[in-house]
DNA sequence: GTCTATACCATGATAGAC
DNA sequence: GTCTATCATGGTATAGAC
């Protein structure tokens, strides 16, 4: 930590605005999905008018892709974060329990499911691929070592593994057990944990 | 079987030509997704004008839902032609495969993953949700079985199968798969089938 | 019932004053 | 950087001639 603070008070008012969009944004992105989201719906939430909006992002699709970024970044440090001491299937069954769960709260999946205009734009964005890829290399490792300890089936291949537990994330299982009521939140985490990694059978 | 056709040749032509905007319909939704489909395109795939697809559907909400309803009916058909001789987890495995093979094909999944306006409109629509009881009937009485049989976990409720085996139908997994280029699309399809069933341990 | 042409509206994006 | 006011585009839906 430096002492003196690099930032202005404007720069990091600035941050704190820049933040509070992305908050907004994330919102309406998990509640209506990218495309019914509009920039007047993001200004309205964040109390700016539109214009202002798009001061701080040039665009809709840059806008979104800051959102993800951000997500991504989160799901990055929490991987990072990941006690080394538990067995890798446990570290990967956490992954997936804290994905679940920021979901629960209103989040968003850590993968884009949807056929959308976001997936075709965040492809074409180096920093969301970047992140991307570190976080698809830490996972590939935790899969690697939970099947050298046979805790994960030999005849997957790892990307199966990996897209499985991501598309896990947004799976609209989630929404549909809840609509019924009659489970609380963490029982349906745990019904798609388990489903995820013990299966049916 | 009547012998005196009911329909006149007028009538016939226009249940082929309202099938062909059904065909052309199912083909953009699963490439595009309701939101990004636009009635402009329809009326172009089909080869005629757009005024002339409102007069066959009054909306593009109607549209979708004809075109989920038809998807709805034939898979009702599939299901209840199950050879019953099969073990009720072979039955549910079919299902699933048949569901699968259909959206390789180009087809759409069975349920409406996306929180879309889509989703909303169908579940005011009376003959798609009645389609959607009937199929659940008939999914759940071949659960109730295959857990009798001890082929289906018992701590798991009905439903949690019943949406965990839709859910694998919409699955971006394959998605995923199949841009890697590395297998083929049976390949995707019986790892899918197998992540869905026995998990990934 | 099909076409051309158009009304009407939502939305992404911008201009220009302060 | 924020605002109000506005533009431009593209989309659903419809009018009216044939």
């Amino acid at each position: 930590m430096s002492k003196e603070p690099k930032l202005s008070f404007k720069q990091q008012q600035l941050i704190v605005r820049e933040n509070a969009i992305i908050d907004s944004t994330n919102m309406l992105l998990a509640q209506k999905g990218y495309d019914l989201m509009t920039m007047d719906e993001v200004a309205a939430d964040v109390g700016i008018a539109k214009a202002s909006l798009y001061k701080h992002f040039p665009s809709k699709e840059a806008l979104a892709a800051a959102a993800m970024i951000r997500l991504m970044e989160n799901t990055l440090a929490f991987v990072r974060g990941l006690d080394a001491q538990q067995r890798p299937i446990d570290q990967l069954r956490g992954v997936l329990q804290w994905a679940l769960e920021i979901r629960m709260k209103g989040g968003l999946p850590t993968l884009p499911s949807e056929n959308t205009s976001l997936r075709d734009a965040l492809m074409n964005n180096n920093r969301y691929i970047n992140r991307l890829l570190d976080l698809n290399e830490l996972m590939g490792e935790l899969i690697e070592k939970a099947r050298a300890d046979g805790a994960i089936r030999k005849d997957l291949p790892a990307e199966v593994v990996l897209f499985t537990i991501y598309a896990r994330s947004c799976d609209p299982t989630m929404d549909y057990l809840r609509m019924t009521g009659q489970y609380t939140d963490a029982q349906v985490t745990e019904f798609l944990l388990s489903t995820c990694f013990a299966g049916l059978q």
